[in-house]
DNA sequence: CGAATATGTAATCGTCATTGTTACATTAAA
DNA sequence: TTTAATGTAACAATGACGATTACATATTCG
């Protein structure tokens, strides 16, 4: 299986924005942290804002910055606002219409898919943004500085 | 996050290897059943053989039969064997160096994945391939037809 | 032995998702 | 009104994957 990195950029976002709280700041500082371009955490925003986690503003000095404290923003929310809503596949292509297994495999498959993402997801929602930053801070000896 | 449909694919080849019980299958019965190409399918079977979980002959008259009783079989060894090591990635690009949230986030967003692939694996350990037989065969009218 | 059959594997093409980038209209603050 | 920021479109570059062709290799069977 293969992934998209937004998962992991979006936690990236919201962990700057727990850092600054209250601060709005802008796309173009949350991409200089990431190491990417400003368009795609805008985008990534977008799909945050969408989500009620964030709260964006257009305009001079505008930004963004958290919706909700750290404590109730959890992973499973997260991968929910910018991930696919799928993340297993079928083929794309229908099986052969006269064989029998394959009539009934893509609908069974689809509950088999369904319930390891709702088991994925439950062990996402485990963490939150307030434990990453601790993680976080517990981890890095530079706790205290500016970003 | 996008998936490739290897573990779709997988399934349905072991599905099919089940049902001709000791019988070797090429992979041009087994290709034209969820119609695709065989070299797909060889592709697949060479990731299940390295799990073990079926035996392949070359030859005439060859082909490949499962390895151990459907039983003996779950989602997630076959999820294992034919699927990328890693559900979830981090960006390529690595982290601003001058950012001490983005040196901690890489290691702390693995130690998540790894948390909830694992979960997911657990989920598909419940599911056997005879699971996935039966509940094929109490739903296809077809049960005792040939493929 | 030789013909037939099936796998293992390399090479290549087309498609699609994603990231990155530039450009610009729009919005809001100073 | 100037300035600064987002929203968004357009497009290139990359990379993964499925599909396909071709062929060497191995194995069975006559």
């Amino acid at each position: 299986m293969r992934t998209s990195c937004r998962f992991a950029m979006a936690v990236h976002v919201l962990a700057l924005l727990a850092y600054k709280e209250g601060d709005r700041v802008t796309s173009a500082l949350l991409a200089g942290s990431i190491n990417t371009n400003p368009v795609i955490v805008r985008r990534l925003l977008l799909a945050l804002q969408r989500a009620k986690l964030v709260d964006t503003c257009k305009g001079a000095g505008a930004g963004s910055r958290l919706n909700c404290a750290p404590r109730r923003i959890n992973m499973a929310q997260v991968y929910r606002a910018v991930e696919a809503a799928e993340t297993f596949a079928n083929p794309s292509r229908k099986p052969n219409p006269d064989c029998p297994v394959g009539q009934c495999m893509r609908e069974m498959l689809e509950e088999m898919f369904h319930s390891a993402q709702r088991a994925m997801e439950r062990d996402l929602e485990k963490t939150t943004l307030a434990d990453v930053i601790e993680i976080v801070k517990a981890r890095c000896a530079c706790a205290g500085k500016n970003i």
